[in-house]
DNA sequence: GGTGCGCGTGACAGCGTTGTCATTTGCGTG
DNA sequence: CACGCAAATGACAACGCTGTCACGCGCACC
């Protein structure tokens, strides 16, 4: 069985190869029904027009790439899953790389990566979209690519970000609320700004209500679930011990429950838990995890949009903002009395 | 910056567009010099061949596909990462794509994304793996694969397993070993072959026990949280309770412990409660789930390799089963007195 | 009735590699 | 020192498609 080819078609159809191109590629300019004799050879040869020969003879492989380097694996595959769900919405499709490496060597792997296979594009997700090096090469070799990424003002690069600092921000108002003063917090990745951000968010509402982030209570994670184990045993160890722990994404938050059920100490009753992501796990958990819906998968969606729509029209679409969610479960509850 | 060719690198070294293709794939024939030269040259231009071109004229991609049709999401992770693993090692690349169609169109859609992208061969995962019109197909259309399924017997393509039965039926060994003689079966997909098997499993060992699976305590589920949930408030409803829950596979055994948890039923002291497959969420459960570890990410690694293998060689590997092990942690208990 | 224009179509080069086959080069041998 | 053979290299077509440009035809227009 071999391959059915353009001739192929073309010579059932009566019609040269190049009309059927047309046909394949929805062009004007071709008659009804030559239009309608092309498909039906199509049809009836199964025909499939071969991705290869349409990218090398075209100068655009419809492939995007979407790299990345990041420990919350839920996150990340709501992320590709959401690339993936837009590239096949627009008929391209999407080439999904992890990149480990850092500085020079990176952006020569990011850089060859994207010759090799003629990608159109890039999907940057964090941490690698924060990298000033990385950005700066994909800009003078003119790659184009969507970040997604904390904004900090004005790009010419299309962005998607959600925001951090007023999520976390929310969150805390909700320990806050439940009358929780003894706070402790857990830092995520320092390599990604929405650690940072997302800490921001926390200390911006806790001075609005004139606390300072206790001594001891503020631990330095990894975003990983067993980062989350031992900074919840070093949390749960000091006398008093804070009635709410926010860590800053899911899976730190059940590393934290999984402690404190280890220690005894109930949850919510004694101890409130938050997460930070709305990942696949939270609803798994026990008791049900209060978090913060990160519109991951919107995320990584518009961000898609967002650069097909730049290689369309070249012109850069302003930043994008997706909303958040705060997602009150059953991990907390009313400050211990 | 346009991009940089074979010719470049040729005129660059001064040899012909050949020899540097020559070097590029590591034939014999070139003089020791002339490809030191030719590297030099490729290294100071920073060539990358391109993937397109190379596979168009050179008639193989060396690219495989992973195609899949699974709800459970850590299992495909695992199962995506071991794949990605040996296509990298053998300098291959893996394009992965959900098909969620079945028979004809099914049959249409498959051989269609072989054909478009040239794939050299397919890894096929369950459920997918196991009905019998793709295989059909993909024999008649000579499309190299290699096959995630359970065995029977002999086959003429690469297939890789592991034992199923066997494990199932440690675990429920485990579990009389513990004492439980009530013993609650929740049963995965019935498109997956696995759910068959794990169920034999469990009915085996409690026959040698001469036990006959109690009237009612075994449950239809789907291999999703949310199947699990609903066959654990069903199950949990009844007088007696059973003493242990054996849900096939992580993710209901997940459900099950919500469940039970929200019910007031301690685990494992009123409640013992296995699951199978040793996904990432088993270790961040609580308690710790007591599992079977499935070697996903070996059983994809290893069936890549046969399919790499069978493609250079033309020869069909045997098949092989990759081992399981019981992993008991702190989710099952002696039965309660 | 000739001119011009636009639509529909086709011929052909080119995308960047590899495969095939011819040609050149180098070296041992008689 | 010529000869022969293997090793090293090159010329060129081919892979399956799209881009460019040229061509033919019918129609409105002056």
């Amino acid at each position: 069985m071999s391959r059915k080819t353009i001739h192929d078609v073309a010579a059932a159809a009566g019609v040269s190869i190049k009309t059927v191109s047309r046909v394949l590629n929805d062009e004007t300019n071709v008659r009804p029904d030559t239009r309608a004799r092309v498909l039906a050879a199509i049809d009836t040869l199964q025909f499939r027009p071969s991705l290869l020969a349409r990218s090398l003879a075209g100068n655009r492989s419809h492939t995007l790439g979407f790299i990345y380097d990041d420990p919350s694996v839920h996150h990340l595959t709501d992320l590709q899953r959401g690339a993936m769900a837009r590239c096949r919405e627009a008929g391209n499709r999407l080439l999904v790389q992890p990149f480990v490496e850092r500085g020079a060597e990176l952006v020569r792997e990011v850089v060859g990566f994207v010759t090799q296979t003629h990608l159109d594009g890039l999907i940057v997700t964090p941490p690698l979209s924060v990298l000033p090096d990385l950005a700066a090469a994909l800009e003078e070799r003119g790659i184009a690519h969507a970040r997604i990424a904390p904004g900090d003002g004005a790009t010419n690069v299309p962005t998607t970000d959600m925001d951090d600092v007023s999520a976390a921000r929310e969150m805390t108002e909700h320990l806050l609320g439940l009358g929780h003063r003894d706070i402790a917090f857990i830092i995520g990745h320092p390599e990604h700004v929405s650690a940072h951000q997302r800490f921001m968010g926390f200390r911006l509402a806790m001075e609005a209500h004139g606390l300072l982030p206790p001594a001891g209570r503020v631990v330095q994670g990894a975003y990983s679930f067993e980062s989350g184990v031992a900074a919840a045993r070093k949390l749960l160890a000091a006398r008093p011990r804070p009635t709410a722990i926010f860590a800053s994404n899911d899976d730190m938050a059940a590393g934290v429950l999984l402690t404190a059920h280890d220690l005894g100490i109930a949850v919510p009753s004694e101890l409130s838990v938050a997460g930070f992501d709305d990942s696949f796990i939270a609803g798994t958990l026990w008791p049900r995890l209060s978090t913060v819906h990160q519109p991951s998968f919107d995320l990584a969606y518009e961000a898609t949009g967002q650069l097909l729509a730049f290689l369309k029209t070249g012109e850069v679409p302003p930043r994008l903002r997706v909303p958040h969610r705060l997602v009150v479960r059953a991990s907390t509850g009313p400050v211990p009395a």
